[in-house]
DNA sequence: TTGTACGCGTTATCAT
DNA sequence: ATGATAACGCGTACAA
C-alpha cells in the first residue's frame, strides 16, 4: 500500500530536518507567516507532503493557548433534539461552516445533574467557544458556560444580557403572520398549540399569535402546550378538543406537533383543512410528508446555524460581530390551510 | 458571586504549592495511583477542591500522548441521520457511555470530498478512536479512518475483516420474521420496501424478507428501494402501486419509509391494514405518531449505542472485546398488520 | 528572512 | 511514598 498507516506521526523537526531548515521555519509556513523566502516555502512544503506531516493539537494548543475546538451544546431535555429535523438542520448549517474552519466540534448533551461534567471540561479550557443551539429557563448550567468561554446561542436566551451573541428568528412576526393568515381566510375561532413557555420561541410565537388575534378583535379559542413535540402535539389536540367546541383553525408552533394534531384529528374523522384549518412552524421535512400537507412558516434553520458558526468563528478571531442576528419567516402555503 | 469564571486556570505546580507537595504526587492523586499517602491524599484534594484545579487537557494529552477523545463520525449522505430517530437513539446511547467515561465526543461529518479534513484529522492522532454510526458501500474515507485509529462500527461494515469490531442487529432475522408474521396472517402478495442496497442493513433485511417468502413458497410481489427516508418510501410504494395490481401486505424496512407509503396509501384511498398489511422496522417514534400505529420490527438502537462506546473503550483500555455483537429483534404488533 | 531558546502544563522515569 | 527531571511537540519572542 501506498501509505503506511502504522508509521510514527511526523514531528515538526523532522520537517524542517528533511527541508534543511529550522522549526521556526516550518512553523511559520504551517500557519501561514509571509515572511519565509519562496525557496524555503517550497522546500518545507515538500518535505510536508512527503512526510504526511500533520501538526500535534495537543502541542499546538498547548504552546499557543488555543484548542481550536468548539462545544455543541445541546442541553439533555433536548434530546429529542436528534430527531427533530429544525435541529438536524441547525446542526447542518454550524457543521458546514465549522469544517471550513480549521475548527473541530465537541458534542455535549448536557444537564442540570451535578454529576455532569460538561461545564467543568467547558471551563478549564477545553475548548475556545461553545454553540448553545436551545435551551429552557431551568437551565443553570449554561451560565456557567458562557463564564468560561465565547458563547452563541442559537434563540434569543433565556436570560438576555446585552453581551449575548445569538441568532434567532423573529417568531412574534411569524406567529402573528400566521395566525394573520388563518384571519384572512376568514377563521374566527382559532386556537393554539405552544413549545414549551420555559422557551424564548414557545413565548414568542404565542405573543405573535395574541398580537394578531387582538388587533382583529378576536378571542383565542385554546391554547395548550405541546412541548414542540409530535406526542405532546397530539396530547394537547385532544385536551381542546376534549374542552368542547371545536376550533376552526389552529396556528400549531411546530410542525411535529402539527403531526401529532392531525392523527388526533384524523382520528375524531375532523378533516384538514375543511373543518378544521391548520398552520405549522418550521417548514421541515415533516411538513410534506404529512397528509395534508402542512402550511407553515418557513424559518432558515440551515443560515441560522451557519451563522452562529460564523459569529463564534468571528468572536474567537477577536473581530466583533453583530450581537443580535434576525432571521425572517416566510409563509409557505400548502394544504392544510 | 462564589465563583471567579475569569480567574486564570490553576495549573498543578499551584495545586502542589497550596499542598505542600510536588507535582509528582499531585499527579498521582489527579490519576488515582495508590502510592499516596493518606496524609498527602487529603492535602490535594483539598488544594483541588479550593483552587477549582482542573487538569489541562492539552498537556495531559501531549504527555500521555492519549487525546481522551472519541471521533463520532457520520456520513454526510447520511445527514438523513440528524432527523431519524433511529440515529437519535445511538447517539443518545453512545453519549450516556462516554458521558460516564472522561473522554470526549468529537462529531465529524464527512464527506469523501478531498477537501474533507476528517480522515485528515483523525489520522494525526486529534483523536483515540472513533465510533462511525453508518455507512456505504462509497465511503473510501471510512477505511483511512480505521487504518488510524481503533473504530467500532454501528452495523457491519460493508468490507469485513476479521479485525473488525461492530455492533448490529440481527437484520436477517428481522426481516424474515417481519415477514413471516404477514404469512402467518394469511397475506400471499407480499411486498417490500428496502433501505439502500448499498448498506448492509438495507440487504440483510431484503435477504430475511427473500427467505421467508421461500420457505413458504411465496413470489415477492414487488421490491423497491426506499433509501430510508420518507419521501423514497412514499416514492417506492408509488411504483409499487404503478406496476398494477397492489400487493396485500408490505414489508417496508424503516419506519420513517413507512410513514411514507402510509400517505401513499392513504390518498389512493387504500385503507391500512383493511386493504394492505404494513410491517415497519425500528419502532421508533414516528411509529406510534402515524395512523395507524405501525406494527414493526423493534430494534434496541439505544442500547446498541451504549454497546459500542463500551466495545470502543475497552478497546482504549487495552482489553480485548467482542469483535462481533449481534442484538436481537422483536416484533412489535400495533394496527397497521 | 532565519534560527535560538524558552515556555506551555502534564506525565513518566528514576532516584531516593 | 515522594520528588527531581526529562520528555511531549509546538509557538514565539528575541536576536542575528
Amino acid at each position: 500500500m501506498s501509505i503506511d498507516a502504522t508509521r510514527a506521526a511526523a514531528t515538526i523537526e523532522e520537517v524542517a530536518a528533511a527541508a534543511g531548515v529550522s522549526r521556526s521555519t516550518v512553523s511559520r509556513v504551517v500557519n501561514g507567516s509571509t515572511s519565509v523566502s519562496p525557496a524555503a516555502l517550497e522546500a518545507v512544503r515538500r518535505a510536508i507532503a512527503e512526510l504526511h506531516y500533520v501538526p500535534n493539537r495537543a502541542a499546538r494548543s498547548l504552546a499557543s493557548r488555543q484548542t481550536h475546538a468548539i462545544a455543541l451544546v445541546v442541553p439533555e431535555d433536548t434530546s429529542r433534539f436528534f430527531g427533530d429535523p429544525f435541529f438536524a438542520a441547525i446542526v447542518s448549517g454550524i457543521n458546514a461552516r465549522i469544517n471550513k474552519s480549521d475548527f473541530v466540534l465537541n458534542l455535549f448533551i448536557a444537564s442540570d445533574d451535578p454529576g455532569d461534567k460538561t461545564s467543568t471540561y467547558l471551563a478549564n479550557g477545553s475548548v475556545d467557544g461553545a454553540i448553545i443551539v436551545s435551551h429552557h429557563t431551568s437551565d443553570t448550567f449554561i451560565d456557567r458556560i458562557a463564564a468560561a468561554v465565547p458563547v452563541v446561542y442559537g434563540g434569543r436566551p433565556v436570560r438576555e444580557r446585552d453581551r449575548d451573541h445569538y441568532v434567532d428568528v423573529d417568531n412574534v412576526a411569524g406567529g402573528r403572520d400566521a395566525t394573520q393568515y388563518l384571519i384572512d381566510r376568514g377563521h374566527r375561532r382559532i386556537a393554539t398549540i405552544t413549545g414549551p413557555l420555559t422557551m424564548p420561541a414557545g413565548v414568542d410565537r404565542l405573543e405573535g399569535f395574541r398580537d394578531a388575534l387582538a388587533e382583529a378583535g378576536l378571542q383565542e379559542a385554546a391554547v395548550e402546550d405541546g412541548g414542540f413535540t409530535t406526542d405532546g402535539g397530539a396530547a394537547a389536540m385532544r385536551r381542546i378538543l376534549d374542552k368542547g367546541e371545536a376550533p376552526d383553525a389552529l396556528f400549531i408552533a411546530s410542525d411535529l406537533m402539527a403531526r401529532g394534531a392531525l392523527s388526533v384529528l384524523a382520528a375524531e374523522g375532523l378533516r384538514v383543512p375543511h373543518d378544521v384549518a391548520i398552520v405549522g412552524f418550521d417548514d421541515s421535512p415533516v411538513a410534506r410528508s404529512v397528509l395534508p400537507e402542512l402550511t407553515t412558516m418557513r424559518q432558515p434553520s440551515f443560515a441560522q446555524g451557519e451563522m452562529m458558526a460564523d459569529i463564534l468563528l468571528d468572536l474567537l478571531a477577536g473581530r466583533d460581530p453583530q450581537h443580535v442576528t434576525i432571521l425572517n419567516t416566510e409563509l409557505v402555503v400548502r394544504e392544510s390551510a
